[in-house]
DNA sequence: AATAATTCCTAGTAAATCAGTAGGGATTAT
DNA sequence: ATAATCCCTACTGATTTACTAGGAATTATT
């Protein structure tokens, strides 16, 4: 029940580029060196958000990274990319699902703390967290 | 973000002798056999439950294991219990705290996302759970 | 007192996951 | 043409997880 590195690094840079929204694409260098991470495995990070749409590119020269609209970027968009969409608990996945879960009175916590924990993460856009 | 399978269990077992509360210690094979795990594993998951005082066992010839006031056991001392004290990110610890915490706009979401996952596991109990 | 059924405890191991690295291709401003 | 940038796949080492093994201690029963 840990949070992945690539999820709480990834919350950073989202974080950072929101910040940043509306000055142009930003280089992964920037990006690296603001959260602390080796460029490779931010990068890593901002491919895998970028395919889920929450970050744009532009490549070439004074290429780089960037978000539109953070105000109506979740935090928990952001975490279910890079979290296997927050499935705590195989049972709860489609592709695996629970074949008693009428009669099992555990798998009932799971779906609802599943709903607990998006439901607070939708609750959060980038733009909020970043104002206090 | 995956919930353990020992978290996942230890739950069960735990629905499993809040159920027959009352009813004198149920010795571990009839308990690894309700919740579908070997003997070897369930002990384990048992031995953790009742170091944290949540189970009680009588040891030799017609021992095993019970829980008394199950209405007061919560599901979120039960998961604390197997899961790391629920600790999503390191930053959240005692032993690791973040030294930029006061800066950093994600520190608050983990706290936050920690305090409403413990809030929300609090407010069930065994019985509770067993109920439905 | 002997026996059998039980919990208690420590250590070990195999598999899965995670964190991070490596290298080269594609694109574009200058 | 060049240099700076993103794009993509594959790999590796470290860590964690899931599970097993074995034997000591305890206790009801006979």
């Amino acid at each position: 029940m840990k949070l992945s590195t690539k999820a709480r690094y990834g919350l950073k840079v989202m974080c950072y580029l929101a910040k940043h929204e509306g000055e142009g694409p930003i280089p992964l260098a920037a990006i690296a060196q603001e959260i602390e991470a080796s460029e490779k495995y931010t990068e890593q990070i901002l491919l895998a958000l970028r395919k889920a749409d929450l970050v744009k590119a532009t490549r070439g020269m004074s290429g780089g990274y960037f978000v539109e609209n953070a105000e109506n970027i979740s935090v928990g968009a952001v975490l279910r990319t890079l979290e296997d969409d927050l499935i705590i608990a195989d049972c709860l996945s489609a592709n695996n699902p629970c074949p008693n879960k009428k009669s099992c009175s555990t798998h009932v916590v799971w779906e609802n703390l599943y709903k607990e924990i998006n439901g607070f993460l939708d609750s959060m856009t980038l733009t909020s967290i970043i104002r206090k």
